[in-house]
DNA sequence: CACGCGTGGGC
DNA sequence: TGCCCAAGCGT
């Protein structure tokens, strides 16, 4: 590999670019500002396998509601899984709230600036801990994600499955950024390398600080690069969901077990497609018909088909998971995509 | 360590 | 249209 010479030309060659083409960024401190650890934290779990695009409005939104990690852990666990409705991987969102519980009661309210016990948190896995511990406290950490797996398996033209050379990739990256003057804006810079030149798809090499040095690009095949395996193709399941109303302009509604998917979210009673006996006993509903169009949703390991049945009922609830709830005020609910899409199909 | 875990945008 | 994905983590 490279010499400490040769290293610090490309981390001087990177941080020259950044200086020149940094993005704005809701949750990134202007040049000479010192970065706030709860919005690098915040961001950074938010933009977990999430676009940027999808992130700054959720971002805007939860800084403007609780504008410190104090507010936050104080938050009803039932708000911040409304305010996080629509972002997915729902996990992140009870791990955030328990997270800024611990740093208010571990920590005193501020985020700890050692790498081991950032990494302790919860939600806060190597890539995060890595990020925060160089963007908010200038450490020289470099956080690898999938952007800089990308650069990296490029520049040294790394041809075996991405998935077999992942901690070789880390090291290398590592390598690059180690000693670097600014860890701040280098793990920045190299991400935003990632997503905005070395792209997935047609990779902008003329415009790329290291198109010099680049193996994959001298090889001509940097856009082949990283490879992955094959994925296997995706089981589809079918359901049924009931749209429940009575005599006061209310529909019924649930709360989903606090773990796995949709966990802690509100949707419709539901049967026969997530892998949980939660049936409900509808023997007392009078059934008013069936929604012709099905409502189908994509999630991250099945596609879904769901068959909307409408029902007419005015009796008891059967237990305390079970609510009724204004039609018109639905939207104060912590409600998925999916259910969303259920909503919509359902009055349509 | 392989798998479970969401969503909307781009092509 | 169908596929690929996007600043990963927990178990």
């Amino acid at each position: 590999m490279e010499d400490t010479r040769s290293v610090k030309l490309l981390q001087d060659k990177l941080l020259e670019w950044y200086g020149r083409h940094r993005r704005q960024m809701p949750w990134r401190a202007e040049e000479g500002q010192s970065p706030d650890p709860y919005h690098a934290w915040l961001s950074e779990i938010m933009l977990q396998q999430t676009t940027v695009t999808a992130v700054k409005p959720y971002f805007e939104k939860f800084v403007k509601r609780w504008p410190n990690v104090r507010d936050l852990a104080q938050a009803d666990q039932d708000d911040v899984m409304h305010m996080w409705a629509g972002l997915g991987y729902y996990a992140r969102a009870r791990n955030l709230h328990k997270c800024a519980k611990v740093v208010v009661n571990e920590y005193d309210g501020h985020f700890p600036d050692d790498h081991a016990k950032l990494l302790a948190l919860p939600g806060v896995g190597p890539y995060t801990a890595a990020a925060i511990s160089s963007i908010a406290f200038n450490q020289d950490y470099t956080a690898v994600d999938g952007n800089v797996e990308r650069v990296v398996a490029r520049f040294y033209a790394v041809k075996k499955p991405l998935s077999d050379v992942k901690k070789d990739i880390k090291e290398k990256a590592e390598h690059l950024g180690r000693g670097n003057p600014s860890p701040c804006d280098f793990t920045q810079a190299f991400m935003e390398l990632g997503a905005t030149i070395c792209t997935p798809k047609s990779p902008k090499c003329v415009l790329c600080p290291w198109q010099t040095e680049c193996e994959g690009r001298k090889k001509g095949i940097a856009e082949s690069l990283p490879v992955k395996k094959a994925k296997s193709a995706k089981p589809k399941r079918d359901g049924q969901i009931y749209w429940v109303t009575n005599d006061k302009g209310q529909v019924l509604v649930r709360k989903r077990p606090a773990e796995g998917l949709l966990g802690g979210m509100i949707e419709f009673p539901s049967k026969g497609w997530d892998g949980r006996d939660q049936d409900i006993d509808h023997d007392d509903f009078q059934r008013i018909g069936l929604v012709k169009e099905k409502v189908r949703h994509v999630f991250t390991h099945f596609e879904l088909s769901l068959e909307i049945v409408k029902y007419r009922f005015s009796g008891d609830l059967p237990d305390s998971a079970y609510q009724w709830y204004k039609l018109e005020k639905l939207e104060d609910l912590a409600l998925p995509s999916v259910m969303k899409k259920v909503w919509k199909m359902a009055v349509s």
